[in-house]
DNA sequence: CAGTGAATAT
DNA sequence: TATATTCACT
């Protein structure tokens, strides 16, 4: 039975992130008001009924100014008093986009924690990506409980019924593969074997609570890249990277508004360019 | 805080 | 339309 244990490790490894899946998108997008503002939008594409501001990919401008200045501009708390108010978490964020790749990292944090730690909050920490909140994991947490919920009552007989009508809460869950059936079996008797305590990565939350709390401020930490959905996820294996984040770069910027961008500090962990996959992602000991 | 269902926004 | 996010309740 031991021997299981690197199967089923093997496997996950196999199924971890690969390196084109993770790097290249902290390309963080042009704000989508600063675009229009800009008024750069793309040439041909004229038809715009609705003025609305959407978050359209912006053609490969370079994006010089790194001062993601959110164009969320809402409205700042005025007035106040606020000696130390940190703004930055009211920011609305646009509608992330989960895309297949995301959804992977939340199913595999998901069956790496086991149903019994499979919460929001250490799903989200696990998945160390930026940006997600306990909202967004909880939200999409929820879905694909039901999703699997589905799956498993319509898998049952009837004919040959592997995943075409389903209705349409599955589309992104169908592009994912499950790992295993890590389904809600509430069995208080017997626990798979969690090879991993995932007592690492609860301890972040105090680091990062702290160092928010000291002043980090968000000016372009807290965002996660816009994707535009590119969305082909049909059959095809991966279409678009995204975020991730991994390494926090102890950037300290302090006096000087130097918007000096940073260096894409997505370089994950990734292996070797050919060959296997020889993946670190899980323990987030950083965060 | 976490889970669910409905409403809402995009 | 579909999907994500938010809210009220638990």
């Amino acid at each position: 039975m031991r021997e299981d244990d690197s199967n089923w490790f093997s496997k996950w490894e196999q199924e971890l992130p690969s390196p084109e899946d993770l790097m290249p998108i902290t390309q963080t997008l042009i704000t989508p008001d600063l675009a229009i503002a800009f008024d750069i939008r793309s040439p041909h594409t004229h038809h715009p009924p609705s003025l609305h501001h959407h978050q359209q990919q912006p053609p490969p401008i370079s994006t010089p100014s790194s001062q993601p200045n959110s164009g969320e501009f809402d409205s700042p708390e005025l007035g106040g008093g606020g000696a130390g108010d940190e703004p930055a978490r009211t920011l609305k964020r646009p509608r992330l986009v989960w895309t297949p790749q995301l959804h992977k990292r939340f199913v595999d944090a998901v069956a790496h924690l086991g149903i019994k730690n499979a919460v929001p909050k250490t799903i989200m920490q696990l998945m160390s990506v930026d940006g997600l909140t306990r909202e967004n994991v909880a939200s999409h947490l929820q879905k694909y409980r039901l999703y699997l919920k589905r799956m498993q009552g319509l898998s049952s007989g009837s004919g040959g019924n592997g995943s075409g009508g389903d209705p349409a809460t599955d589309h992104l869950f169908a592009s994912s593969p499950v790992p295993a059936h890590f389904l809600h079996q509430g069995r208080p008797n017997s626990e798979h074997y969690l090879p991993y305590v995932p007592v690492a990565a609860l301890q972040q939350q105090q680091q990062m609570a702290a160092a928010a709390a000291a002043g980090h401020h968000p000016q372009l930490q807290p965002r996660y890249g816009h994707v535009g959905h590119f969305g082909s996820p049909r059959n095809g294996q991966f279409e678009h990277p995204f975020l991730n984040r991994q390494s926090q770069q102890p950037i300290h910027r302090v006096g000087t508004p130097i918007h000096n961008s940073v260096p894409s500090s997505y370089v994950d962990d990734l292996e070797s360019a050919n060959g296997r996959k020889v993946l670190t992602l899980f323990p987030t000991g950083d965060d």
